[in-house]
DNA sequence: GTCTATATAGGGATAGAC
DNA sequence: GTCTATCCCTATATAGAC
């Protein structure tokens, strides 16, 4: 699959200039795509589902999409800006428990509001680590690596570590795991929730 | 996609009897999909590749399972061994913050000694989901769906079942999201930390 | 930009020899 | 129990008309 791709768009911009069009094919390609990824997952997903979806063609969706994969790139990408912020912080300072936190208070908010975008990445797993493995601009720019990076930290001891994944996964638990269990729950109170669960896991009795 | 099975062997049983030896193909098979399924994704992943590295050919597979869903149930049903006597917990007593605190508890040790078993879970949510809707022995059987049921109990307090929430996805996030980071430290000791950060996260000031 | 038609391949699954 | 050979379908992707 995908032999090699002589020069790739990168973000994967199609033939044309259709940056002037707001809210165009593209991006409802880009929103029925992430609803059915989701849903269905994304080798389950057809071009032929998400043509249908849209009103037109199969064919159509490669004037604005180079490959199946383009998209499901493009979607990753999207929940990628969202982390940019939070990497410059990880690359600025040391990953501190201090730090750590206020990464999640921003995560938090950013999640919340996105809650489509992370149940997406979470369920398609598989098929997004298949993506970074092929191309490789993944190593030190994709989000997961990152936190794994720093939680591979051998300056910080074990127990804090661990508290940090922890509270990462209680946060990602919350939005992906549950699904829609808390979907009625207003966001800035599951929010301010979930800022207080993370200050309990890493307000440690040590420090 | 698997239009109607008119008898399905529920659990996998091939045609023959071969109960008897203790690990024979069937086994193996599962182990390498296992293996297979974890790092490249269940749909990435083709039957030509699984008898490879068995050392025969795709064709002997379907002496031993229907279709290849047949494999990624039967692992899925490995899986579930492990939350029998979670869902006992959870069918026996109301799902309160302390039983929550046990069941996690006796789940962190299950989690720890079969981490690869759940990490292929976690990234194969979307086959395993899709598995799900097709057969429909899922819905109260399904751990995943059982915890979802107790998360939404309304009797309790938004603010327990957000943090129960957490609970669980710190656990399950320190071994699934970290993935190997956390490979080196011994089970009991990682073990004993979950156990720790469950506690601060149930532990209510309210209560 | 969107369509139809078509090329092509890969993978799941079956039949039947050994 | 394992193998070879083959069927068949689906899905990606391309070519070219409109």
């Amino acid at each position: 699959m995908v032999t090699e791709s002589p020069a790739v768009t990168s973000a994967g911009s199609p033939p044309g200039d259709h940056d002037l069009e707001p809210r165009s094919t593209r991006e409802r390609i880009l929103d029925i795509s992430l609803d059915l990824f989701t849903s269905q997952g994304y080798d389950k997903t057809s071009l032929r589902q998400i043509a249908e979806r849209l009103g037109f063609s199969k064919a159509a969706i490669y004037y604005h999409f180079a490959s199946k994969e383009e998209i499901l790139l493009a979607l990753h990408l999207r929940l990628h800006e969202f982390g940019r912020e939070a990497l410059a912080q990880l690359d600025s300072s040391e990953a501190t428990p201090e730090v750590w936190a206020s990464l999640l208070d921003r995560m938090i908010e950013q999640m919340l509001s996105q809650r489509a975008l992370f149940i997406f990445h979470e369920r398609n797993q598989a098929a997004i680590e298949n993506l970074h493995q092929e191309r490789h601009e993944a190593d030190h720019d994709d989000l997961q690596m990152r936190f794994r990076q720093a939680l591979s930290n051998r300056e910080l001891p074990i127990e804090v570590r661990v508290r940090m994944a922890c509270a990462i996964g209680a946060v990602m638990g919350s939005i992906a795991f549950a699904g829609d269990v808390f979907g009625d729950v207003p966001s800035d109170e599951l929010g301010a929730m979930l800022r207080g669960a993370v200050g309990s896991l890493l307000e440690l009795p040590s420090s």
